[in-house]
DNA sequence: ACCGAATGTAAAAGCTGTTAACATGCCGTC
DNA sequence: GACGGCATGTTAACAGCTTTTACATTCGGT
């Protein structure tokens, strides 16, 4: 339905078999594809993806890259509708929630993302879903706690280089982001099914992470 | 150097072919091997695990069990050697620790294990490593905060249910398993770079969190 | 000693990824 | 506007993989 049959030139054939090799994962059960099918689905031939793509590893490595955007514009689009919700963590945990969400949606994007570990896809597109989330803990910081940072005030030390979040922000940040991701990822494997009802298991325990880190952040405010 | 060459019986090929694939699976760069080569690796032909694995996919099931196997002695001797340590959450952050030296340690296997989701592998098998992280919370909130848990004290509406650890023990050896869980993978995606050593920056935010933990659990216990 | 069950082998079918040689059509240049 | 190079697609073929089938060997109980 996509794309009208052309004769031997696809046009975009590129791009059509990310798309392909995405629909094929999705649909089937696994993280695994054949070329052949993803060409033949584009309308190619077998051979035809090697004009594209080096490798197999080389047409996944952006069926990935897809992947991440895909939760980028997921949290992108929590952050900001709820930037401005009373509670002072809401768009924190709105943000996290989000996350959760995107694993459990398109569960074999998410499975296919964190599979292997090849320096591969671009550090860049893996952290755009970070910044949002670093953005949003930055803006809590600052509005909330302007005083209760005190290890890493004075950082200043490079004078030219760009800051964009202060040091503090950001372990705070990666710590809710490795929260998130692993129970993401024990929810993906059942192993939080003692937790209430099961699916929700892990929203749950995010809201209450997100309550003990605020906490935390009051307790360490108060201390001198 | 493992077996002698035994003449058509090989006398334990079931177990001979999961550690030749756990050889295959850590010497090559992937957790990708084929059936043919961990036959040959132990000496039979290509379809003699077909007498004990129904599929590929059997047999690497139970390279898996092997991994998350390793992970629970792991974790265990860790939990054992820091079990009186002066600091009052030592013990849990050397379980953590003891998490992410795992996953570098064990690279590919610590992949194998969250590959994909199947609700094959035995999900006792995947909790034992965690039972050793619940149990090292629990020791420490009736040790150091037997007052600090008040939301689920009256729980005991069960009567003849058996009741491992309470609630709120489970609850926060869950999100420190997600946390170290999360830590860990970021950390084999070269996600925490811009922290310190770069390799030891999982640790550190480690130790902080159970810091962080600490200090809400306070919090929590002077409020009312 | 023997017979069935368990375990191994050999051969083959059907995919797969990948390459090589060939075909087609797009686009800039004269 | 014709032409030629180059990007793109096709067909054919190869090697390697998983899995099945038919056959061979050995173990263990009666």
């Amino acid at each position: 339905m996509s794309t009208s049959p052309r004769s031997y030139h696809h046009g975009n054939l590129k791009d059509a078999l990310i798309v392909a090799a995405a629909e094929l994962i999705d649909s089937h059960g696994t993280t695994e594809f054949s070329i052949t099918d993803a060409a033949n689905r584009a309308g190619v031939s077998n051979a035809a993806p090697y004009r594209h793509y080096k490798d197999k590893q080389d047409l996944l490595e952006h069926v990935r890259e897809l992947a991440f955007l895909g939760l980028y514009e997921a949290l992108d689009k929590a952050s900001r509708e709820n930037s401005e919700r009373p509670g002072p963590a809401d768009q924190i945990i709105a943000i996290g929630l989000a996350y959760l969400a995107y694993a459990r949606d398109k569960e074999r994007f998410f499975s296919l993302m964190w599979e292997q570990a090849p320096p591969n896809t671009d550090q860049e597109t893996k952290m755009s879903g970070f910044y949002v989330l670093a953005d949003a803990v930055s803006t809590y910081l600052s509005k909330n706690l302007p005083e209760a940072v005190p290890e890493y005030k004075k950082k200043g030390d490079q004078p030219e280089q760009e800051v964009l979040y202060e040091v503090s922000s950001l372990r705070i940040a990666t710590q809710l982001w490795a929260l998130a991701h692993g129970l993401a990822t024990l929810e993906q494997h059942n192993l939080l099914a003692r937790f209430d009802t099961a699916a929700k298991g892990a929203d749950l325990l995010t809201r209450s992470s997100v309550a003990l880190l605020q906490a935390a952040l009051r307790e360490g405010s108060q201390a001198p």
